[in-house]
Formats: C-alpha cells, sequence, structure tokens
DNA sequence: GACTTTGCTTGACACTTGTCAAGAAATCTC
DNA sequence: GAGATTTCTTGACAAGTGTCAAGCAAAGTC
C-alpha cells in the first residue's frame, strides 16, 4: 500500500473518530484532546495529520459529504411509481433521522457555525449544494412518475424540505418516539404541493 | 425606583451587551470576559447578576424572544388585501434579515446548541413556539383575505418558511445583496400553496 | 545491521476559560 | 455624618485549550 493511500486512511480513521465525538458533543464543546482520548490516538497525531483545529473539522465536513448525498439514490431509481418513491423516501429519511442523529445534529451546528466562521463556509456550502441536488433528484423524479413538473426551483424545495427536516432533528431530542411519524405526516402533506 | 427593578435593569443592559456580543461572534467564540469588554461592566458584575454562563445566556434567549415575534402583528392587522399583506410581510422580513442579522445568525446557532446543551432546550422550544404561532397567525389572516383556508397545519408552515428563512440567513454571509430578493421571489412562490 | 526516514508519544508552553472571594466604592438608612 | 448594605472592581485560582518541539519507536533503505 503506498505511502499517500497510508496517510489518507490516518485522516480518515482521525475523521471518523472526530466525526463519532463532534456529533456528540458539537462543535463548540469538541476539543482535540476529547477527539484523540475517544480514539485510539494520542493528541499529538492530530496536529501531524492536520495543520491546526480547523483543518481537522473542515477535513471532516468534507468526508461527511462523501457518504450523505447519495442517501436516496437507490430509492430514486428503483422506484416504479410516485408512489413507491415517496414511501422508500420517507422511510430511508426517518431511518437516517433515527440511526445517524448525531450526524444530523452535527450538520445543522456546523452550518450555524461557518456563519461565524469563514474557513468553514467553502465546506458548507459545498454539502448544502450537494443536498439540494439530491432533493432536486427526488422531486424531478417523483414529478415524472406523477405525469408533472416541479412548481418550485431546486433551492426553494430544498430549503422547504431541509426546514422541516431540521424541526425533526431539533425535535428528535425532546420527544424521539413520535418525531418520525410527524416528519413522514408533514412532508406527505407537502410533496403534492411541490408539483403541478 | 424599586430594588428588585433597578436589578432587572442591569440584567437587560447586560443582556443587550452579550446579545450584541453572541449576535457577531456566536455561542461557541462568546466568553464572559468579551462580554464584559463590549460592555461598559468588569466581568465581575456578570457573576453578581448572574448564577454562571447559562444562565445569562438563557436569560438572554428569554429577553430576545419578547422582541422578536411581534414583527409582523402590525402588518397583520392593518393589512386590507392577500397583496398587501404579502408586500407587507416580505418588506418586513428582508427588512429584519438586513437590519438584524447578528440577532437572527445567533438564533440560529443557538437552536442548534440546544440539541447538545439541554439547559438551553426549554427557552428555544418556547420560541420556537412563538415564531410558529406568528407564522399562523400570517397564514390564517393570507387565507382569509383570498378566501381560502391554510392547507398545511401550523408546525408545518412554520418549518416550511424558516426553512427558506434560515437559508437566507446562511446565505447572508457570502453574497449580502442578492439574498433578499431570492428569499422574496421564494416566498411568494411558496405562499399561494399553503392555502386552497 | 547501520542509517535514514517516517510515524507517534510525551510533556511542555502560552493563553483563555468560568468561577469565586476579598475588599473598595457607592448607596442607602437612621 | 456614622454605620450598614448593596454594588462593583480587582486579582487570583484551577482547569482546559490549541499548539508545538524534543525525543522515542518503527519501518524502510542501502
Amino acid at each position: 500500500m503506498s505511502g499517500i493511500d497510508k496517510i489518507e486512511r490516518r485522516r480518515i480513521a482521525l475523521a471518523e473518530s472526530a466525526l463519532k465525538t463532534l456529533g456528540e458533543l458539537g462543535y463548540a464543546r469538541t476539543s482535540l484532546r476529547e477527539i484523540a482520548n475517544n480514539s485510539e490516538f494520542t493528541h499529538g497525531v492530530v496536529h501531524y495529520y492536520f495543520r491546526d483545529k480547523i483543518d481537522l473539522i473542515s477535513y471532516c465536513v468534507r468526508y461527511y459529504k462523501t457518504k450523505c448525498a447519495q442517501r436516496y439514490d437507490e430509492v430514486v431509481e428503483t422506484a416504479t411509481s410516485a408512489d413507491e418513491l415517496a414511501v422508500g423516501f420517507l422511510g430511508k429519511m426517518t431511518q437516517t433521522l433515527v440511526e445517524e442523529t448525531p450526524m444530523h445534529k452535527l450538520w445543522y451546528d456546523l452550518r450555524a457555525q461557518s456563519m461565524f466562521e469563514d474557513q468553514l463556509r467553502p465546506d458548507v456550502a459545498a454539502i448544502d449544494l450537494l443536498l439540494e441536488q439530491m432533493i432536486w433528484r427526488i422531486l424531478t423524479r417523483y414529478a415524472d412518475l406523477t405525469g408533472t413538473t416541479p412548481s418550485v426551483d431546486a433551492p426553494t424545495a430544498y430549503a422547504l424540505l431541509d426546514g422541516l427536516f431540521e424541526q425533526a432533528v431539533v425535535g428528535y431530542a425532546a420527544n424521539p418516539e413520535t418525531v418520525a411519524d410527524l416528519l413522514t405526516g408533514r412532508i406527505q402533506q407537502v410533496l403534492p404541493k411541490l408539483v403541478a
């Protein structure tokens, strides 16, 4: 295995460890030592592989992005009816809401941080675009299957659905049981209104 | 002036100072000393009037809440047509987006923090509810004036519009010029779809 | 097997943080 | 105006932060 790959592998291992800690504690309360403690590494290693803290976090964000935006692609491709697509989409959405709550909490945290920390902004904007495109793929496919066309543009559709999802993530901390059903109900209300 | 009022007055002065600093720096980067430095007080005073940091911040959030949720009430009450209401609503919305950007940044930051910090959750939830009710007043009035009824429930309507607004706030850091117009365009797209 | 490079540990540094306590200053009370 | 109370300043503390450098261990190279 080549040297550059080994470095990248370590970076990824560190990023995954960091993401675990970040997802639990949030950006503000996560220190490099805490990240190192929750991993098999010592705190010095972090500085061997990353210039500084923001470099690590921004690497984490970029790494995270590669994992999150293709979640629904399979559903989009295999669905043969609007209902099937909607059910599959909602299923995957509630699944990731429940199973990957920390990652979603972290995402909304980091997006908020990007308003104050310039260095995070490009990475956050890139992920936002990726998510927007993901939503757009779902919506255009949904329109195709219903013989309609989207009645809002991509950024609007994303902002709307993201608003619903964020409320669900924020609410999840308070009521883990009811939130998933509420979310699916709301999206079912909204989805038909986004095509015409 | 009574003693209890004087204390409350000082608390409010401190909270306003703190909110200014919090709005600029965000939750993670704001320290009590920074708050004190940007005010006429010394850092010891903060602990004279507030038990600890979270007590101060939670007071700030509660104080902030009283100022933000009645912003649109005048527009709702005076509008005599759906168009007038929409124009007034959009005007106030872009106005507050531009003029009170730090407060809005702080709000989204704090809502994210509340996912990690239990003590913030009740206050954040209370504000979310207040905002939801505000949106609901606007939407029901809009429905009245157009002779329709809302086609989504209050939490859904709030989540949708809040999603649009949050995107605008996040995007405001990158492109301050274009964002306001984009927001109004998107809300104009969406508003008619929320009634039927 | 000696030597060099790479990877990692350890401990230290300068600094910031929240918190608190001792005492000065101001205000109030009589 | 003396004494008591409230209000504020100052300085200190312990803990935690990001960062870095010196040196140890391991791996690779000849």
